[in-house]
DNA sequence: ATAAGTCCGACTGAAATGGTCGGACTTAGT
DNA sequence: ACTAAGTCCGACCATTTCAGTCGGACTTAT
């Protein structure tokens, strides 16, 4: 519950790792050497990343994968949702109709909570994320 | 992700209706029916709360479930904890010695995010919910 | 031109969740 | 006191999601 996922948590790691040595490309194998990741996941991870604009990626012999964008425009919030999609609290807002509807007596405060939560998540980038 | 499972959902809806009418024992069959959940599977969220001390139960004819703590006393962190266990951010926290602990480059940081949600899902009481 | 090394998309196995079924107990009425 | 209705309660099964794996396509330095 409320547990991210393991492509969120190496995700996380990647980027701060890239985040920690700038302007270099630096391949899915060596980051999950260093922290014995398995590396064709972690390669499926980074490449999505790469789709959604967070990272961009050299191939060849010597490529690898570097920031986007800076670090610090890079959010919490934004590696999760580019891994996992659109964070939601309840289980209504997928799109199901939520069963009849079953009267949401709490959608809408939880839809508050989410938004709280979304700004905690929101708060901390990738930049303070590879400093402190 | 962050998605909270439908036993938190039912749970909170159940115990918000409680805490709407207070007082009064009232039958997990009555509220699945009035919110169209599964019957069975609300009376399992139900008496997993009683079981942790959020409500008490009442066998026999007309028999039900009534609170037993004042509602402002319920915090929503309360009733997800109930219901899945101690809420963990990271997979590491769960005991697993996080394969070679990967140099948890990320696990201090996200413990501090992880306190701040916490603290955001224990602002708000079922009595707020019942309220509001 | 070749070959090493990389990114990339599809497939398979495992775990957690949602949901269901039958049993045990309690209580109201006769 | 007995009966029967109605409730709570614990164990079982099906489904979806997630973690992880495998083979192919591309790019680049030699």
């Amino acid at each position: 519950m409320f547990r991210l996922s393991k492509k969120s948590d190496y995700g996380l790691i990647a980027l701060k790792h890239l985040a920690q040595h700038n302007e270099e490309s630096i391949s899915a194998r060596e980051i999950a050497a260093r922290y014995h990741i398995p590396a064709e996941l972690l390669a499926k991870v980074l490449q999505r990343l790469v789709r959604k604009g967070l990272l961009a990626s050299q191939q060849g012999i010597n490529g690898g994968y570097i920031l986007a964008r800076d670090p610090a425009t890079i959010s919490i919030v934004d590696v999760v949702e580019a891994l996992e999609g659109p964070i939601s609290i309840t289980p209504c807002e997928r799109g199901d109709d939520c069963q009849q509807l079953q009267m949401c007596s709490v959608r809408d405060p939880l839809l508050k909570i989410k938004a709280k939560v979304v700004r905690v998540l929101g708060d901390t980038s990738i930049y303070e994320l590879a400093t402190n």
